[in-house]
DNA sequence: CTGAAAGCGCTTACAG
DNA sequence: CTGAAAGCGCTTACAG
C-alpha cells in the first residue's frame, strides 16, 4: 500500500502539498494538482483513512442504538439514517442493544473512545441508561416521546393515539379497547394518554377491562393479548392496538374465536409497517414518517457534531392516520 | 480528554508500561498494574482507539454489504453477525446498498481506506461487483448461492426448492405453479433449478404457464404476480413462491380473486419470516437458519482478517421445511 | 501557493 | 519487568 510519501515524491511536491490538494484543492495550484492526481492515480493511492481520522479528531461515523434492528418500523428509520449519513460522508455502526444495558454500554463506549462522533438513540426511555448520566457527547434520540430534553425527532403520540380513537368514534363505537405496550413503556404511557383524552372528551367512562398490556411489541404477545381481549364478557366493538405486530397478533386470536374483522370488531395499529397492507384485512393504522425521521435526526446529529454546539431543538413531525379495510361502523 | 502520558505521569511510570497494562497485563508487575489502574480510574482515562486502531493499523470494523437492511429476512442474519462481531469486539458497519452499485462502490471504499477490515457480503450474485475485480481483502458470502468460489455461508437453495416441490407432490399436487424473482437473480436460479428437479423426478411435464417472475422480491411484486396465477385459465392447485413475502402478496391477489388457501390453492413461501405465522393463513415455508447464518459469516470473516489468510470455507447450513395452514392435500 | 517541521496518541522492538 | 525512543500516515500552523 503507498503513503502520501511515495506520492509527494512521484509528484515532485511536498506531503503537505498532497494532502491540500486531495482534501482542500482550492488551496493548490492547477498544476501542482495534476502532478498529485497522476501520481496518486498511478500509484493507485488511497488515503489511510485511520491516520486522517486520528489526526483530524474525528472519526466519522455515527452510532445507532436499537433495540432490535429486525423491527419492520426501526428498521426503515435506520434506512432514512444511513442515507442521509452516507450523504454527508459519515458511516453508520450499528448498535443492536436486544434490550441489555451492558450491550448498550458498550456501544456508548465507542463514543467515549472516539470511534463514533456521536449516538442516534431509538430506545424512549432515559431511566438507566447511561447516556442520561453523561450527556456530554452528541447525540439525538429518535421515535422517542415528550420525556426528553435532548434534541429529538418524533411524532405526538398523544395526538396520533387520540385520532386512532375519534376515528372509532366518528364511527359510532363507543366500547372501544386498548392494546398498550409494557406498562413504563414511554410510547404506551404517551399512547395510552391520547387514548384517554379521546374518551374524557367523549363523556366515555374509562373501564379498566379494556385496557390491556402487552409484553412488549411482538406479534406473539399480540396473540396473547388478543386472547384476553377476545374473551372478555361484555365485547368492545374496536381495539386500538399500540403497534401494527400487536394488530396483527391479536387480530390472529380474535379471528380464531370467531370474531369477524371489522364486521364485530374494528382494529387499528400503529406505525404503517410494510405489512399492514397485505394483512388480511388490510389493517387501518398511524403512519410514521420514518425515513423522514431517520433523515432529519442524523442531520441534525452531524449538525451538532461539526458546530460542536449543543442544538435543543424538538422537532415534530406530522403522523397520517391511514384507514384501510380493518375498521369500519360499530354493529 | 487525559492521555497515555497524563496517566503515566500520575502513576509514576512510563507510557509503555500503561500500554501493556492496558493491553497485555500479563506483561506487567502487578505493582504496576495497580498504579495505572489507580490513575485510569483517577482520571477517568479512555483510550483513544482512533490512535490504538491507526497504530495497529486495524479498524476492528466490519461492512455488511445489504440490498436493504429493511428486509424481515435480512435483518435477522444482521442481527446474527452482529452479536458476534461484537462478542469479538468487532464493530459493524451499516452498507444499505439499496441496489446501487455506486453505493456499493463507495461502501468497498471503506475497506480500501482501512475503515474496514472486511465486508459480509449478502448480494448472491458477482456480476457487475467491484469485488469481483478486486477480491485481495477478507470477504464472506452469506445467504448466497452455489456461484462463489470465496467462503460463504448458505443453505443450499437447489435441495431447499425440490423440498417444497416434493412437499406438494407428497400431498396429490400434480399441477404447481412457482412465482420466481428476477429471471437473472441467483436465489431464483438455484430454486427454480430445484423446483424443474422435483418435476422431473415425478415425470410431470413442465408447464411454462406455471412459472412466473416476479419483478423482485417485496409483497407488491407477489400481488402482481399472484394475479396472474389466479387468471391462469387451467388453475393450478399449489403455487411455491420464492420468498414469504412473494408469497404473502400472492396470497393476497389470490383470496381477493375468490379463490380459496388453501381449499383450492396450496401456497408455500421462503425464509420464515416472523410474519410467516401470524398470517391468515399461516405460512408454510422453508426456514432458513438467519441467526447462525449471520454468527458464522461473521466468524469466518474474523478468522480471515485475524490469520489473514483466506480460507475456503463454503459451508452450507440446514434449511427446515416448516408445515403450516397454508398448504393441504390437493383438491 | 509551497515546504519544512511538529505533532496527534498510541504501540512495540530494543536494550537493559 | 521496565523505559527511552522511534514511528505509524496523516494535517496544519508557520514562515517564506
Amino acid at each position: 500500500m503507498s503513503n502520501i510519501r511515495e506520492v509527494s515524491q512521484l509528484a515532485g511536491v511536498s506531503t503537505a502539498t498532497v494532502s491540500r490538494a486531495l482534501r482542500n484543492p482550492e488551496l493548490v495550484s492547477k498544476e501542482s494538482r495534476r502532478k498529485v492526481m497522476e501520481a496518486v492515480e498511478r500509484l493507485n493511492y488511497r488515503p489511510n483513512m485511520l491516520a486522517r481520522n486520528f489526526r483530524s479528531e474525528r472519526s466519522y461515523s455515527l452510532v445507532i442504538l436499537t433495540p432490535s434492528i429486525a423491527s419492520p418500523f426501526y428498521s426503515r428509520v435506520i434506512r432514512g439514517v444511513e442515507l442521509a449519513a452516507q450523504n454527508r460522508g459519515y458511516s453508520v455502526l450499528l448498535g443492536d442493544t436486544r434490550d441489555s444495558l451492558r450491550r448498550e454500554d458498550e456501544y456508548i463506549e465507542l463514543v467515549e473512545t472516539r470511534l463514533a462522533d456521536g449516538i442516534i438513540q431509538f430506545r424512549p426511555s432515559e431511566s438507566n441508561s447511561r447516556i442520561a448520566r453523561r450527556t456530554n457527547f452528541p447525540i439525538v434520540y429518535a421515535c422517542g416521546c415528550a420525556d426528553t430534553a435532548l434534541p429529538s425527532v418524533r411524532i405526538d403520540n398523544i395526538e396520533a393515539a387520540r385520532a386512532v380513537v375519534n376515528y372509532f368514534l366518528s364511527l359510532g363505537h363507543r366500547r372501544i379497547a386498548v392494546i398498550c405496550g409494557p406498562p413504563e413503556n414511554p410510547h404506551s404511557i404517551d399512547r395510552l394518554a391520547g387514548y384517554r383524552r379521546a374518551l374524557q372528551d367523549a363523556d366515555i367512562a374509562e373501564d379498566p377491562d379494556l385496557i390491556v398490556h402487552a409484553d412488549d411489541y411482538s406479534m406473539q404477545s399480540g396473540v396473547k393479548a388478543g386472547t384476553r381481549i377476545a374473551e372478555l364478557h361484555d365485547s368492545p366493538t374496536a381495539l386500538f392496538c399500540m403497534n401494527d405486530e400487536i394488530a396483527i397478533g391479536a387480530i390472529q386470536s380474535i379471528k380464531r374465536a370467531g370474531i369477524s374483522v371489522p364486521g364485530d370488531m374494528s382494529v387499528a395499529g400503529f406505525d404503517n409497517i410494510d405489512f399492514a397492507r397485505h394483512y388480511d384485512p388490510p389493517l387501518t393504522t398511524i403512519d410514521q414518517p420514518s425515513d423522514e425521521i431517520g433523515q432529519m435526526a442524523c442531520n441534525m446529529l452531524i449538525d451538532q457534531i461539526e458546530e460542536r454546539g449543543v442544538s435543543q431543538n424538538n422537532v415534530i413531525l406530522d403522523y397520517d392516520l391511514i384507514v384501510r379495510a380493518s375498521t369500519g361502523p360499530a354493529p
